[in-house]
DNA sequence: AAGATTTGGTTGACACGTCAACTATCGCAG
DNA sequence: CTGCGATAGTTGACGTGTCAACCAAATCTT
């Protein structure tokens, strides 16, 4: 492991960085404030409506739903809370697990879901892919790419082989 | 303007859409993740500290700030006031403007800020830039480009052509 | 079966962001 | 000078995220 003492970066990278980064921040956030507008959600309670409408019957484990969507357990829990006072989900005990919820799409929260995905891919559409040529759509695709292999590789090859 | 009645996307789109906001959400956890961890300071104290180390005398008027660093004066205001119980950065009256705050960075402000820089560069390196070849570094900044003009039309070219 | 460990989920504390309301001063039009 | 709108900054409420602590039921171990 080598000192890497110079890691200073160059003003061009650090440019592309910040751009990169701001950018990304920017349009989360336009989209973020549309949807709201638009239909009363955020980004996280579509993330959850759209997991529960995909689901059998409606309804999914917490800790499922929460490795689906990629949060962590209590995040979930503390979203799920705010969702339910809005009656957009309801908890309610499972049957096979005394322990676990199961986390129940309810009629106002489907529909919620069904009014927002329109304005929903018209946003994504109107943010970001008509922002982009087609060369420039494949470039993105690459680019995410490349980084999250790199992600994966920093994490597997990473130190700690595991006791 | 059209009624644009098919914004449907396709499978492709959304995925390079979920790809890209996915993965720069990730980028960003992991670089504050690092931040925090190296040097104590979250990626808008590293913002703050910046400018006023670059500012004349290591302070600045509050609103110049906010608009420096682009942020609103309530989150600069609500930011300041944990780093002042941090004592980063104190907050005096201004003498030229009786309702204006001045922000001074502290010594231990500095001190933080040194420390962190070359973390925070590693970081970025390691992150970011050293998962791209030359051509998507490329590719990389030419998409931010893109994405952020398009937001600027549709900000300019919008409603409301000004009274 | 008793005891230890893992798993499922919630909770509380706190950082961070936005929005809207509020106070106080500034600066100008009359 | 008065009065009024713009500007500076703070505050409170609330949504969102993370972390660590916690309880209880499930599962493994011997």
């Amino acid at each position: 492991m080598k000192s890497e003492r110079r890691n200073r970066l160059t003003a061009r990278e650090l440019r592309i960085w910040r751009d990169y980064i701001e950018t990304a921040e920017t349009i989360r956030s336009e989209l973020s404030a549309r949807m709201q507008r638009d239909s009363g959600l955020s980004t996280g309670d579509y993330q959850v409506l759209l997991a529960l409408s995909e689901a059998d019957r409606h309804r999914m484990r917490s800790s499922t739903l929460a490795t689906h969507i990629g949060w962590q357990r209590s995040r979930l829990s503390h979203h799920l809370g705010r969702m339910e006072r809005r009656e957009l989900i309801r908890r309610q005990d499972c049957p096979t697990d005394s322990r676990g919820a199961e986390v129940v799409l309810t009629e106002q929260g489907l529909r919620a879901f069904r009014r927002s995905t329109s304005p929903h891919f018209l946003a994504i559409r109107e943010t970001f892919l008509d922002a982009l040529t087609p060369e420039q759509l494949a470039a993105a695709a690459e680019l995410s790419a490349a980084l999250r292999e790199h992600q994966t590789e920093r994490k597997d090859g990473g130190h700690d082989p595991v006791p």
